[in-house]
DNA sequence: ATCGCACACGTTATAGCATAACGCAATTGA
DNA sequence: TCAATTGCGTTATGCTATAACGTGTGCGAT
């Protein structure tokens, strides 16, 4: 999905997402927002929809957060499942891709004949910091 | 981890998970089992704890809901990571590993010298009597 | 025996995440 | 102009999960 213009409230939920160090739940957007006119968590979770329809924002599925895409400029989505790994402490994403992960799971589903619409992959843990 | 003989309420939501053709949600759950009963959501919430640890229970991030394991003998999961396909249509659950994914993985954890603690590998999709 | 501890349990209250349903305004294209 | 689409604002509600407190029970150490 390619990206048209953004609307005002997208483009404020977008530039908090990518100011931010780490993924940040919807209501904690709303908070940031407050000054901006935002009053309800809807306002977020509208904007948010049609930000991960653009594939410019992530959401983590295990921490229901949402982060700011870290590869803006290669569409490396359109070829691939992308992972995550999150650090449970200081907060920090790493997005990654690999191909022969995509591989083996598209042949699965093909065994199984399985029609996968959406994969979440995400490994938490602690990063390299966190972890010494 | 190994699992210990369980206590009632950990029988009672076991029961009611194994007896399920797919994911329920804590709620659900404490709805099934109000006639034995169950009042409040922690009942249900500190016994899915104990399941998840012994490993007899998953949880599937991607819906908010829990399902028993579909490998009760072999303890698959101490060698591996899980993954699951999950039908949107009849919300029917298919568990299974690959160890190719999970070296990758792991290869990949380890040259970002990351410390994984918990991989989600989750699929969503049509299963092939729904993508019919 | 009884003390201390760990653990399961029950209850109430609260926190955190997400959507339904209504109505209005601006845009677009037939 | 009219209809359809899209974005927006508001209120209310529903779903998911945990905090905090207290009770009871079993069991080993003293
Ligand atoms: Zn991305
Ligand atoms: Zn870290
Ligand atoms: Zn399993
Ligand atoms: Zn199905």
């Amino acid at each position: 999905m390619n990206a048209p213009a953004l609307t005002k409230n997208q483009a404020l939920v977008f530039e908090v997402l990518e100011k931010a160090d780490g993924p940040l739940s919807a209501y904690t957007i709303l908070d940031k927002l407050r000054d901006h006119g935002f009053r309800a968590p809807l306002q977020v979770y509208r904007a948010l929809e049609k930000l991960l329809e653009y594939g410019v924002v992530h959401r983590l599925e295990s921490i229901n957060a949402f982060v700011a895409c870290a590869h803006p400029d290669q569409n490396c989505h359109s070829h691939g499942i992308v992972a995550f790994a999150i650090c449970e402490s200081c907060g920090h994403v790493m997005e990654f891709h690999d191909h022969e992960v995509d591989h083996r799971l598209m042949n699965w589903t093909r065994g199984k004949k399985f029609k996968a619409e959406k994969t979440t992959i995400e490994i938490r843990g602690l990063c390299e910091t966190c972890a010494a």
